[in-house]
DNA sequence: CTGAAAGCGCTAACAC
DNA sequence: GTGTTAGCGCTTTCAG
């Protein structure tokens, strides 16, 4: 049953044994004396077999250590039901819809290919690989889909974009109403006194520029149009402190901030704590993405919630019914957030107290 | 040349053209007007066609959007030269190496399989597919390696494991000096005047014992064994958070503390700040893994530092070995880190102000 | 229920 | 320089 090759051959593998050839489709059906295709229709668990032979192959494949080959499967099969994704692993939310996408793939019979997003890779070269390997559909997360790949006409994959930079035709897109969930939170602080909200912005990043009309929008809509106040940012945690920094060296402080993320958020948490500013007791504070990090002990963070599961499952419906349904029309899919209450907002400063008090 | 089919086949793909084959070497061969295989030459940049043919190749394939099948490389070529790279998101030190683990495995002719580990899908399953895939090697980013996973044995890949939580026979590991880094924490926070130094540790994580280890060793050097005291703690947050309360709740704080990993540093750092305790004032707090977190403005963490581009290139450099140049004995590749002071730290507290006075 | 045969798109070894 | 040939390991179709 071993390896009948013997040692000491000169193939550049050193002097353990030469490595053993992996076992094939054929020799399990050897084995088992029958014919390959049949081992071929036990494994893919298709009508066929009797529940004797089926048993007598997974026996002989467990002893000989056999393990189907994705890359002949993939050559040889019409189809590949394989899903790409591009994904950043910055971002914490889009860790949670990539480990979502997972179940969602698996509960439609697809397979997931991951294809990280990193400097020096970009995006086109990720895609490319993604199609190298035959993917049926592609899966953008919080990126910027370069619209004018070559791989992008008819006849290519179908592309979903969840909470894309902007909206390319010929892809479907899942996203936040992210002006619902801005005037959630607009609402929510407002119910709480609030009248000098500002808001720190993603600049440019996916999403940003909605989050931005949804927040003046909400200010308009409750007559606070002079409150206005966007400061820029990027969803990273130090635009938030220097937000923090330039509303602390300006003396005085709006009585709450709604950041562009998170991650923002909690820079301008952490920059207001070490100054002495307290939360929210001297300006409440409110993120967005409902982050592991906004549910934090010690940040408790109120926050809009995107449910990572749903954007998931909603990106590969999406991608299914093109793909095994006949859709061919582009979708638009708008998923509503929900604002989360916790620590991190509360009442208003009395509009009396002076605010030159608070840099206690 | 086109799809002959024409429109209208009622094949579930709705109204739009019949999707068009994808085009195959035999045909950009064609339109050249050379074989296929030929064309297969240039595409692998082989010597044997003249410079006229590769560019009026390339320019055929361009016209025709021809992309090589990544699936029929795969199961013609001898070598996938493919490295397969298991790993979870949740921590940031893990998500920097695998960022650096692409061109560490470029610059050596490789390419790079991704698969996460999320909690719906175990190890064994994730391996599973990165074997199907012809991965050379598998590469583990600090997770516990399943030893007894079927095709460890002889003929199946080689393992590389980066920080792994046990060192399993047969494998190669990438892996901190620990205690070495543990040792250059307790030694500043000795040189700035502290004696009361806490350890918050990381439980089963990995890693986790050799810092505790290295804690208790450090701290018995300097003759501080009385002071030893370790924390029980698992590299989240919340621990950190919980060790803080703990702390608080006795009334007696150490005067410094070092943490499992950033995250749990983070913890500590954000539970004292709310309570009002001052950090580094009257706690000192040192981290671990110098992650994005810890050069964070408003964090500002003493961090001990692992280098992740070095821990990557190191890991490929041993699958290389194993794979190209035929060593067959296990390496065990130990990195030094160093520390990085930040305002995290600074000299303890005099001995001589009673502890009680500290929760101003 | 089982088997034989024909490839999927490409690479590698060889002939011209 | 270029073309020919023979598969890689599997799925799929068609005959028993």
């Amino acid at each position: 049953m071993g390896d009948p090759r013997g040692t000491g051959r000169s193939d550049g593998r050193g002097t353990s044994a030469a490595r053993p050839k992996r076992p094939t489709m054929s020799d399990v059906a050897a084995r088992v004396g029958v014919s390959q295709a049949l081992v071929s229709l036990v494994f893919r668990n298709q009508p066929g077999a009797s529940a004797d032979t089926r048993r007598r192959v997974f026996q002989a494949a467990e002893e000989l250590g056999y393990r189907p080959d994705t890359a002949a499967q993939l050559l040889r099969r019409t189809r590949s039901r394989q899903l790409g994704v591009l994904f950043t692993m910055r971002q914490p939310h889009d860790v949670g819809i990539v480990e979502a996408l997972y179940p969602a793939a698996r509960k439609h019979g697809y397979t997931l290919v991951l294809n990280a997003m990193v400097d020096t890779r970009d995006e086109r070269q990720a895609m490319d690989e993604l199609l190298g390997l035959r993917c049926e559909a592609i899966i953008t997360i919080g990126t910027t889909f370069e619209r004018h790949h070559p791989a992008t006409g008819v006849g290519g994959p179908s592309i979903v974009e969840i909470n894309p930079l902007t909206r390319a035709a010929g892809t479907d897109v899942v996203r936040t109403a992210e002006r619902n969930g801005i005037r959630q939170a607009v609402d929510h602080l407002v119910a709480q006194g609030h009248r000098a909200i500002a808001h720190v912005d993603g600049g440019a990043m996916p999403a940003a520029d909605e989050r931005r009309r949804g927040y003046r929008a909400a200010m308009r809509r409750h007559g606070l149009a002079d409150h206005i106040q966007v400061h820029p940012g990027d969803y990273t945690e130090e635009s938030g402190a220097r937000a923090a920094r330039d509303l602390l060296a300006r003396g005085e402080l709006p009585t709450a901030v709604i950041a562009g993320n998170d991650r923002c958020a909690h820079g301008l948490l952490g920059t207001f704590l070490r100054a002495g500013v307290h939360v929210p007791e001297d300006v409440s504070i409110v993120g967005y993405d409902d982050s592991q990090l906004a549910r934090l002990s010690f940040i408790d963070l109120t926050s809009v919630r995107q449910d990572a599961a749903e954007a998931a499952e909603r990106a590969v419906r999406a991608a299914v019914e093109r793909l095994d349904e006949g859709r061919t029309a582009d979708r638009d899919i708008v998923l509503d957030p929900t604002l989360v209450v916790r620590g991190s907002t509360g009442p208003a400063r009395t509009p009396s107290a002076p605010d030159g008090d608070l840099l206690r």
